[in-house]
DNA sequence: CTGGGGCTGAGACCTTTGTCACATCAGGGA
DNA sequence: TCCCTGATGTGACAAAGGTCTCAGCCCCAG
């Protein structure tokens, strides 16, 4: 339940939602000023501690997820405990959609993976929203389709390659991603842990941080405190 | 290239497709008739034969599909051969819909598993649809959210659960969904092969023979010529 | 400055799954 | 009827990956 005595119980409650966070969202981005700022009335803040659980793997859903601030690891767990991570979301991204549009349960479990301010947007708010503007049905649409490709991604991924590959290419869009050239090779940030690495990558932390070992024995990549060193990142996308 | 040429060189043209095909289509059911004649108009019919390939993985996309007659298998296939099937498609399906909403390529390679009658919706025309006709992208939300929904499963899966296990909740759901009530247990057809299977829950011939004998030595399925009989549901329900 | 928790490296081991090779078998055509 | 092809059963084997365990280390909260 997430009210506004939850809001004050928890402690966590920010500043309420505002016109300025309904054009941060995506889908909902072209609303006019007016439309904007009724949709914002009806969206709900809080706040959650690193670890805690956001969403729960079957419960019914209220609405969608929106993260103004901070990032969560959706996931879903096995009966023997070992997880698998699905996606991790950062501030700006959304979550939960799914049940909002097929009227299911929650498909994952989310959890904040530092703290987070996410904003509720409830099911009704959004769906009045959709049959009045086309431009949101698309963007949503859009939303979707890539999300599906992704998901084609990971499995492929899961099925059909093997660890290291699938760390190389883990590490391969890091770079392109986030990387910053140096003369030594490209430099990315630590964000994740070994842990939560594995779990994105269908494994386990053992097995991720002996494909490092190896990959670190190769000179292919240098593995620090707080960044990783890739030195060669056409070797890299040999491996894939 | 699918165009009235092709049609008769394949020599697997059937009759154009008619507003009949437009009300057995999800998400179009409830165009007026005049709108669904004019949408029919722009759709194109094509013949596949078995084995025949309807849309290769990473070649870009001309619209998405609805299968009047056959059945299809969507997969994705790796370097060393081996092959991942994320779905079967029946008559009545629709697929190929990722590539039009985020604009990229194919993400998977779909190929006919008996003789097909696939009807293909140009992008454009499903587009145009979408902006006047809410219902229609509220229709294909639920769609997409459904798939993902689906493709959330199959990652679970594959990447927690072990090879009797897929299996066995793959009979199960078989059995609840088309299973037959018998004295004897829950009969049901034998739609596709042990290849095809293996396929489809990730893994290879080999070891789903393999299971399929356990689970027959332990008296939980009997498997025939023509058809399953699921002896003992409940053993299967636990094996999940 | 210190003790404990979280993260990482690493070895030994075991299970599951994939690979290869080959025999069998059923059914549809020629 | 006979053969060929695709489907299936099976054994032996290889290997990738998961489990268990423990040590070292960094960091920071007390």
């Amino acid at each position: 339940m997430i009210d506004s005595a939850d809001r004050v119980i928890l402690g966590s409650m920010v500043r309420p939602p505002a016109v300025d966070d309904v054009r941060r969202m995506p889908h909902v981005g072209s609303l006019s000023d007016s439309d904007a700022a009724r949709f914002a009335s009806e969206l709900m803040v809080r706040g959650y501690e690193p670890r805690e659980v956001i969403v729960v793997e079957g419960q019914p859903a209220r609405g969608f997820y929106f993260i103004r601030s901070g990032k969560a690891r959706i996931y879903r767990m096995a009966a023997d405990g070992r997880e698998q991570t699905f996606r991790i979301v950062l501030e700006g991204d959304t979550f939960g959609e799914v049940p909002v549009f097929d009227g299911g349960p929650s498909p994952t479990t989310v959890e904040a993976m530092e703290r987070c301010e996410i904003i509720l947007v409830p099911s009704e708010s959004f769906h009045r929203l959709l049959w009045s503007h086309p431009e949101v049905a698309a963007a949503l649409l859009s939303h979707f389709a890539k999300r599906l490709r992704a998901f084609t991604e990971l499995i492929e991924q899961i099925s059909l390659q093997t660890v290291p590959s699938r760390l190389a290419r883990y590490l391969y869009q890091l770079a392109r991603e986030e990387g910053q050239e140096t003369p030594q090779g490209v430099l990315v940030p630590r964000s994740i842990t070994q842990q939560d690495l594995a779990s994105l990558l269908g494994s386990v932390r053992e097995v991720i941080s002996r494909s490092l070992r190896v990959m670190e024995e190769d000179g292919i990549v240098e593995v620090r405190r707080k960044d990783i060193l890739i030195r060669d990142l056409g070797a890299l996308r040999r491996m894939l």
